[in-house]
DNA sequence: ATATATTTGCCAATATATGACAAGTCATCA
DNA sequence: TGATGACTTGTCATATATTGGCAAATATAT
């Protein structure tokens, strides 16, 4: 799977019935546009990420979250040490919580 | 700290004694950049963490690891569910693998 | 075949990142 | 104190990447 939060609101979409002629215009962009995103052939911006999850009637934090997934991956991808770097990064994201 | 990947080769420049406008035109950057790179100002591309690593002679895995640290870092800034993400993004990586 | 849904390719517009340079600060010391 | 050396800061033109939008191509279904 190329993208989690394009899956994710593909598989949306289609529970409620919608086409991407009927989502797009709400979201204010094209059909192709909407359909690169979902495919991961295209980022969505975090604002459309949040409009989709009022539309879609859904909770933001977990499809931010994805794309948020979406977009480590897309940074560390054949990088050999991903998991390494991630566990890192882990790290200063805690002490900085702290 | 701003960025592990400068902080670290500031620290391995100071220890080999090097000056920025020493280090600077090895790898042809001019020293405003290098400062700005150690600073965390200012990503480093990846052929220059590689280059980096040859000429203070460490292993470039390290370099390479802190620099995709800051990245995921970068990515995930001020974001509530930051370490959630990462562990979405971990599995992923992990699963690819297999 | 026709109609509808989605995908693809392309290009112009926009945004972001980069490199280069000049001027700035700061500390040291003659 | 003022000259020097190391580093930092600000700016700007340009290179690079991302985006939006459209038209055409390809499914998919009737």
């Amino acid at each position: 799977m190329k993208s989690k939060f394009g899956h994710k609101i593909r598989i949306l979409r289609g529970k409620q019935k919608l086409l991407l002629r009927e989502l797009a215009p709400l979201l204010e962009m094209d059909t192709a546009q909407l359909s690169k995103i979902e495919r991961g052939e295209r980022q969505a911006k975090k604002e459309t990420v949040l409009k989709i999850a009022k539309i879609l009637n859904v909770n933001s934090d977990e499809l931010v979250t994805l794309w948020l997934a979406d977009q480590i991956c897309e940074v560390v991808k054949d990088e050999k040490n991903a998991l390494l770097a991630m566990m890192v990064a882990e790290e200063s994201v805690k002490y900085l919580k702290k």
